[in-house]
DNA sequence: ATAGGGTTAG
């Protein structure tokens, strides 16, 4: 018989129409092994005996080998036929239906197992409840679970399985206990499906506990189960935990190397990744296909190109080269080593294969290596070839700005149905955000169906980058809320916006305390977004607190923590990190310089901020900007030295731009300097003619001057232009509550109070000796009047405020929307003496911390 | 096999 099959394989047709052999039921797995499935209908069809038996087991075969079409006519011919079914061929019809997401035919097949008595079967009862899961929701799946009379370790497993694909791993993990409760014994099978949940939704704690079951069921050395032990630390970050699960087993195949060097790959440690790659050569186990992928990947993200090239290499040996996926990942893998004409290469050899993951990949590379032009017209030659853009092409072309339109993208993505997907809508609200369109975004992202981590955070950074605390924070708690996980970005930009000088300092704290709680603190975008919030919230010994404590350091971070003590003025501390970075070799850059120069400005070091300018050009190579100079100009100017800022500018390699001339000219308001005073500011106005600032320093120093007509002509100007003087506004805040006061202020509903409390100062203040400076005022007013002016200043009815409504002896924090002027700082010197409180200003360009009379500024700011 | 979010200066 054996034979007879095989030489019937070769001519099948000719030698069915002559055959007339009986078959045997059993001969049919010989007919399908040698004649392949389809042939073996086509014989069968052909034959002039067909026995039910024979049927029945030609289903299993086309079950058991993915033919599900076959499958189901060959089931109608059965019925047709009305030949009987057994259990095991309505188990083999029911999973094609579901292989198939042929719920119509399932539930036909449901009835027929009803009328055939077959429903109370285990087989065909866990056969029903996969199908519906495969094709439905969970809940009739769940129905026919619990109408089931008898239940094994399959049917558990069904449902388990069903739970977890339709994404509940939660139940998934609930239903696994469960069934041990009910004495029911996991299978490896059951194992791996719950591990595979578990993995899924990136949770440690059942991790370990299902482990521990493992070992208990005596699965301990099952590759198959250990494998997927090793996929699931690796994806919860627990990348020790695999590691010690791989170096337990005793035989290892194929996947359980792919998963061990996978999972270093995704937790970001690529070099050992490699160095497992070598042991797994010495061990001689084959390169395949997924691992090929997985390397090639990695190196990627070494952006190694001549591991790359060695791996190419060892494609073409394995005749591997024509394998789509692993042609992808070369071309991606090119492109990330900026290689983009090797690339293109693989790409235009794939010419007939081409689809649209080979289309986006290489799109991708042109952005990453910002050729946005030749991404953008790529993705238009994409389109004229008739490949149609999906999901994730969409969402990378939205970050090709500005060579594309948003709303051109926007109305495309829309008309293809993409505006809901999670992905798209995502880069869609992102690249509105970047234009500065938040009102569109938070349009776009109200649309967004299943909103994942990814989306919620985008919006909320969105929120925090225009400096709508509230609205960062309402989406922190509306994600929460909703059961959404935040992650370390997530924190990261919520903590950046409680920086913001309206937001609440509690609230940075709070955010602090639950980025502890959810282990997510000592995440380096965490806890540089940490360092960074108390330096600005004016918590200093916080933000080198969390400094000190950091796992790893990113250039963020350190650079956060000179320029945060470089503006409290403990320039001294600034350099101090900034010579321990250098012991370490850690590569620096330009805002680091920015820091370590306005450190020295801070405390007056002008030869030390000389010498750090020129080691940033001569030792680290790297070209000053317009930054630079401006940093350069004020370190001169704020020391008095004049013309060495002016020889600065006129040394630099570019023109001056507005920061430069800005900082200029506030020098020559401090130091009272009329003509060079009179020539930065016509600078400044002729580059910035909208800018209040300009005109507001030049009346000034005018005023001070006592040269009212030149300030006269200078306002007529204002007027002019319609330039409006930005408002001083201070804001203070008392019990989780920011309150904020202009300058003159009485809108507080305690305003009577306030007042008295500021003359009651303005007593205590004379006793001492203090003389108003009414060279700050800018009103062409009797001194009397300029008295008044000032003592209303919006930081000190700020102060006032705080005095009355806060404890004796508790710190006061002011913020300020302008630079803070020399009479208040006055004031506030002997407020802090006389009612022995240390108050805190942050002004737009530094802090000033009150104490005992004096300030951390030492009156040089 | 391809994708979307974050942190730094004045």
């Amino acid at each position: 018989m054996n034979l007879y099959f095989k030489t019937l394989s070769k001519q099948t047709k000719s030698l069915c129409r002559a055959c007339s052999v009986t078959f045997g039921s059993k001969d049919f797995s010989v007919a399908v092994e040698h004649c392949g499935s389809r042939n073996a209908h086509h014989l069968f069809e052909k034959s002039p005996r067909r026995d039910p038996l024979a049927y029945n087991n030609l289903l299993f075969e086309y079950s058991r080998n993915g033919l599900n079409h076959e499958a189901l006519t060959l089931f109608a011919g059965l019925g047709r036929y009305g030949f009987s079914v057994d259990g095991l061929t309505l188990s083999c019809t029911l999973k094609a239906c579901g292989c198939l997401f042929d719920q119509l035919s399932g539930k036909r097949v449901h009835c027929q197992c009803v009328k055939s008595g077959f429903l109370g079967d285990v087989s065909v009862g866990t056969s029903l409840v996969d199908m519906y899961m495969r094709t439905e929701g969970v809940r009739d799946g769940r129905k026919v679970f619990d109408e089931m009379r008898e239940k094994n370790v399959v049917s558990w497993t069904a449902l388990l399985a069903g739970y977890a694909q339709n994404g509940l791993h939660d139940s998934a993990v609930e239903l696994f206990f469960q069934m041990q409760v009910k004495g029911v014994k996991p299978n490896p099978l059951t194992f791996v499906t719950v591990i595979g949940a578990l993995a899924n939704r990136g949770v440690v704690e059942e991790g370990s506990q299902i482990h521990t079951t493992v070992i208990k069921s005596g699965y301990e050395s099952s590759t198959f189960v250990c494998n997927s032990l090793i996929t699931m630390y690796s994806k919860s970050g627990g990348i020790r935990d695999a590691r010690v699960v791989f170096d337990n087993l005793d035989s290892r195949d194929a996947v359980t190397w792919n998963s061990m060097i996978a999972g270093y790959v995704k937790n970001g440690l690529d070099l050992e990744a490699f160095r497992m790659f070598y042991l797994m050569n010495l061990a001689g186990e084959k390169l395949t296909q997924p691992l090929f992928v997985t390397l090639i990947k990695s190196c990627a993200n070494l952006k190694k190109l001549c591991f790359a090239r060695q791996l190419h290499c060892r494609v073409l040996r394995c005749g591997l080269e024509f394998d789509p996926n692993i042609r992808t990942a070369l071309m991606v893998a090119y492109g990330k080593c900026t290689e983009m004409d090797d690339a293109f290469k693989m790409f235009s050899m794939m010419q007939g294969v081409r689809n649209v993951v080979s289309w986006t990949a290489m799109i991708s590379g042109y952005l990453q290596n910002s050729a946005m032009e030749r991404a953008v017209n790529l993705f238009c030659q994409m389109s004229r070839e008739g490949v149609r853009p999906n999901d994730f092409t969409y969402s990378i072309i939205l970050t090709a700005q500005p060579s594309i339109s948003v709303l051109q993208v926007h109305a495309q993505v829309v008309k293809v149905n993409y505006d809901r997907s999670p992905t798209v809508g995502t880069a869609m609200l992102d690249a509105y955000i970047k234009t500065g369109n938040i009102k569109e975004a938070a349009k776009v992202f109200k649309l967004i169906d299943g909103k994942d981590i990814v989306t919620w955070s985008a919006m909320l950074a969105g929120y925090a980058q225009v400096g709508e605390i509230d609205g960062a924070v309402k989406i922190f708690l509306k994600l929460a809320k909703e059961g959404i996980r935040p992650n370390e970005f997530t924190f990261s930009s919520v903590i950046h916006a409680c920086a913001g000088p309206t937001a609440a300092a509690e609230q940075g704290k709070q955010f602090h305390t639950l980025s502890i709680k959810t282990r997510l603190n000592n995440a380096l975008c965490v806890s540089s977004a940490l360092v960074t919030m108390y330096a600005k919230r004016g918590n200093i010994e916080s933000a080198n607190e969390v400094f000190k404590r950091q796992w790893e350091r990113d250039l963020i971070s350190w650079n956060s923590m000179i320029s945060g003590f470089a503006q409290h003025g403990q320039g001294k501390k600034a350099l101090q990190i900034f010579e321990d970075m250098r012991r370490k070799q850690i590569k620096m850059d330009g805002i680091t310089f920015i820091g370590v120069i306005s450190a020295c400005t801070h405390v007056g070091l002008v030869d030390e901020g000389q010498r750090y300018f020129e080691m940033m050009v001569k030792d680290q190579h790297i070209s000053p900007k317009m930054e630079h100079y401006s940093c350069m100009v004020d370190l001169y100017s704020r020391a008095g030295k004049l013309e060495n800022a002016v020889d600065i500018i006129n040394g630099m390699p570019f023109p001056a731009g507005a920061a430069v001339w800005r900082t200029l000219l506030a020098a020559c308001h401090v130091r009272r300097n009329l003509e060079l005073g009179k020539f930065a500011g016509e600078k400044l106005i002729s580059l910035q003619p909208q800018d209040s600032a300009a005109y507001v320093l030049l009346s000034n120093i005018y005023a001070a001057a006592g040269n009212w007509q030149g300030r006269a002509v200078v306002r007529k100007l204002m007027d002019e232009r319609k330039v409006k003087k930005e408002a001083g506004y201070s804001w203070i805040e008392v019990k989780n509550k920011t309150y904020s006061f202009l300058a003159g202020d009485r809108s507080h509903p305690m305003a009577e109070h306030i007042y008295s409390k500021l003359e009651e100062l303005s007593f205590r203040l004379k006793d001492m000796g203090y003389q108003p400076d009414t060279n700050y005022v800018l009103h062409d007013v009797e001194d009397e009047h300029k008295a008044a002016i000032l003592s209303q200043h919006s930081e000190r009815i700020a102060i006032a405020f705080g005095l009355i409504s806060t404890p004796a002896g508790t710190p006061i924090q002011i913020v300020k929307n302008l630079r803070i002027c020399g009479d208040c700082h006055n004031v506030i010197k002997l407020i802090s003496l006389i009612k022995r409180r240390e108050i805190v200003v942050r002004d737009t360009n530094r802090f000033h911390h009150f104490k005992g009379g004096v300030c951390s500024c030492g009156d040089y700011w």
